[in-house]
DNA sequence: GCATGGAAAAATGTTGACAATATTATAACT
DNA sequence: AGTTATAATATTGTCAACATTTTTCCATGC
């Protein structure tokens, strides 16, 4: 029943070129490619990726309908741009969800599930090792997002997929600049762990220590910059 | 910060039109005049509004986007017609989600927005006692959406409207057809006073009781009808 | 140097047309 | 009658053009 040709795209509307676009902007954000607040002219996208504006605006609309991107009257669609206030209300609910997610999943994964997870958290600590932070965090969200897929509730597998986008939004607007993307290496093995032992409540409490640990090393400065759109997206 | 023109519309594109078709098509939804299955062709709806059929399209692209209905390639939107699986993961989730917003409202509560409540509960019995069975479903929804608006966590609380409008579309569709819309007379009220109370977590029980009641109501069979569009989307 | 005003440019809003696809109706056949 | 093939219709997909609005830039004045 879950189509999965689209990440979390839930299930809707799949005209190819729409969600390569939509995959691709999503993908930019999430990777921190695309800063908060950066601008996405209809026409720029359109000519980037060779399609009508038509196709690029169901794109966007449905990129702002999860609350990626924001959209205003007569003005060029923006990254989400969170203020501190909904940052805060973001990781509660964030915590919430995911927490209850956990207990959901905790005992439930197929060995070949178990395998690929494992595998996902290696990976990343070798990463993090050789200093690819970019890498890293595409990992680090693989990884929560990987663990929602196998939640056996898949509305709120979805409905936590999209608090992991926003509040990765979150974290790359208030992150303290210098620090390497807030990490703590044994915080996913030991959800990992959690997890594969079943133990439901433990994998809770350790995801929102983890969400907690990340919350509490955002500052209030943001960083903001200028981009060049089509250096960025060609997936 | 929230704007409030259009029901849970989150943040986004705003032509005041669009809104327009947003609302009526969600409204019809909500208040079960738009049965499960029902199909939306661009054409007829962007007549029925007097506007053109891209217009039509946001709005609906932004529906399918709450999993209100459904897009596929090249076919007609059609109203959601959740599987019984969706249903379960549906309440379940609400459960979870609607208890923390209880948790996170009790004692918030000011004194305009209690006295609202209030009314809206006695409402609610009059329409009851009188036999306004439509009237009734749209107060109960309403109830439940307010109280989400006065929760301080206002992401949590759009989570939770989407939510209840989805469940809101499984109760059309699998509640045994002759009862009276499953209803019980003093849950809204038990609610609400625990909310006024202060005592969270008896709220939160009282809300989770509330679903399991709604939930046990539901059949297996389903309700599926034909309708004319043009005669019920005039608002 | 800075604010103000207005023209030029850029971007979105809206529309209608045509192409591609899906749905429905019709006809032929068993 | 029921089933299949085919034609007709309905519907969405994509596009380009124009209208409207916003943004940017530059000249003017103080």
């Amino acid at each position: 029943m879950a189509q999965t040709t689209s990440r979390a795209s839930k299930t809707k509307r799949t005209t190819q070129t729409e969600n390569q676009i939509y995959d691709s902007i999503r993908h930019a954000v999430l990777t921190q490619k695309l800063p908060s607040g950066a601008r996405l002219p209809e026409l720029t996208l359109s000519e980037i990726y060779g399609v009508n504006r038509s196709v690029v605006r169901r794109a966007l609309v449905r990129l702002s309908g999860d609350h990626i991107i924001l959209m205003r009257r007569n003005q060029s669609a923006v990254v989400a741009h969170p203020t501190r206030e909904e940052t805060a209300q973001l990781f509660d609910a964030r915590r919430h969800v995911e927490a209850q997610v956990m207990r959901k999943t905790a005992g439930q994964l197929s060995a070949s599930a178990r395998a690929e997870i494992e595998s996902m958290v290696a990976a990343e600590h070798q990463t993090h090792d050789e200093g690819h932070h970019d890498d890293r965090i595409h990992l680090s969200l693989h990884f929560h997002e990987r663990l929602a897929d196998a939640c056996p509730n898949q509305v709120l597998a979805q409905i936590l997929q999209e608090l992991i986008l926003r509040t990765s939004i979150t974290v790359a607007l208030y992150k303290v600049p210098g620090m390497a993307a807030c990490y703590r290496a044994e915080d996913h093995r030991g959800i990992a762990d959690a997890i594969f032992d079943g133990d439901g409540e433990r994998a809770a409490q350790r995801a929102c220590e983890h969400l907690d640990y990340l919350e509490q090393r955002l500052t209030h400065a943001r960083n903001d910059a200028e981009v060049d759109l089509s250096s960025i997206l060609n997936s």
